[in-house]
DNA sequence: CACGCACATGGCACTCAGTTCCCTGAGAGG
DNA sequence: CCTCTCAGGGAACTGAGTGCCATGTGCGTG
């Protein structure tokens, strides 16, 4: 939650949040499929066409940051280190999306509520997940680029993973939030390192948050260079998601 | 009385399978996003109200048969013995579906192609997997009941299991459906078994396979606008959250 | 044979998501 | 004052998916 916060890039556009308030206050009064985008703008008191600028579709409302937190995600496994044990670096990476579910823990579990009961919301959310499994993926497939069956090893993880943190944050969702969801997300991520680490993790009761998950923010590092292909008058999650694509090759 | 088939639900509807190949036929010449079901209905000489009668929704008509497969997969595990080794059952569960895709190679070909490139295909594909996984994982459940942790396992075996065998089906696809899919489906779940299974499976030679094709270039159609960004900032996945946090907002 | 019934199909109109095009108004700058 | 830009709004369009009803066709029953 951010309300008035004192960090520089927090200027998030009133809009964006004013269409997420008013299309989840709709969606739990009322149903997802059973609420138009139309009912959600005349809520808000903003212009129809305004919606598809914030947001490429109807189901993207209701994962507003999601983006950022495969972002992050991202950030985190380029930023690894040549040490780092690779499978202990993926669940790390993983309790980023953990992280970010906690952040709200009540809004998260209104939304686990809505995607659980819309088919079309659970085949979205999909969509979402894969892209962290696929950036886990890539990410490993470079660490076993020189072992033997590398990218089946890089996907398999990957895949394991990812079910593993579902598996036990799943569990919190459905507790309403009750309990203390990192001990249980480490639990299950515990048991892939022990099948598939070279240097299996024991059975440890809990330690202390990693030291630093956070990536620092934009403009630390220098001498960098971006290029970014992008159509003409493109909106900016084409853009987004144009990038995503381009990195995240299969 | 039923010509070939001797099942009693397999007097398939030729008009299934006009629709099946008109679409086809249209999604390849001029791409599935330029293909209305209108042209669909137009070019297998029906109406257009009957599509929607055989298939729910334009993505179905890509993959006619998972619905059967699926419910092979799912007979195939509800017929399994108190003996079976559960890794090992779920493992020949999968191979189903590779036998559904070897059924037809050049169908599956070109299935993947556009797969690969219509972002909403690839989403509609992820939900059928998931539902696959889901099979998995509910059979897996039932032989874990007893052991500690048995939903977490169940679920993340049912992931690799899934990851592995799409692994070597893709790359079997890739190279165009040349050389033995099974061998290659045979070896990636192998190397699962021997991750989990308590009587795991002995190492397997793995054959050679020629490499992926590259991916292709971008920013080389004609309607694209090359942007470039220079900044002091980290790499490129930093763009993509510094693009959301600078252009959506401010 | 006629009638009715079930069922498959086609046609029409409607809702709604998403897009395209154009208009407006509010600044920035000459 | 004029112009240029740009964020937002509005109207109209495309296309997927649905509901309703008319039609045809086969089939059993009286």
């Amino acid at each position: 939650m951010n309300s008035s916060s004192s960090r520089p890039e927090a200027a998030k556009p009133p809009m964006r949040d004013a269409l997420v308030a008013a299309a989840f206050q709709l969606f739990l009064e009322r149903g997802y499929e059973q609420t138009t985008v139309d009912d959600i703008v005349a809520l808000a008191g903003v212009g129809r066409r305004s919606f598809f600028r914030y947001f490429p579709s109807k189901e993207d409302v209701v994962f507003p940051d999601h983006e950022r937190c495969l972002a992050d995600m991202t950030a985190f496994l380029a930023a690894s280190e040549k040490d780092h044990e690779p499978v202990r670096r993926v669940c790390d990476a993983a309790r980023l999306v953990l992280l970010m579910y906690a952040e709200n823990p009540s809004f998260s579990v209104q939304r686990y509520r809505l995607t659980k009961k819309v088919p079309g919301l659970r085949a979205y959310e999909l969509s979402v997940v894969w892209r962290y499994e696929r950036a886990l993926a890539a990410y490993l497939r470079g660490r076993f680029a020189d072992r033997p069956d590398g990218d089946l090893r890089a996907d398999v993880i990957a895949a394991a993973v990812v079910a593993a943190h579902n598996n036990a944050l799943r569990s919190w969702l459905r507790s309403d939030g009750q309990g203390d969801a990192g001990v249980a997300v480490d639990h299950a991520l515990g048991y892939v390192r022990s099948a598939f680490d070279s240097a299996p993790a024991a059975p440890q009761p809990l330690p202390a948050q990693p030291p630093a998950p956070a990536p620092a923010p934009i403009g630390e590092r220098p001498e960098d260079v971006v290029v970014v292909v992008a159509r003409r008058g493109a909106p900016l999650w084409r853009v987004v998601q144009e990038i995503e694509t381009t990195l995240a090759q299969d």
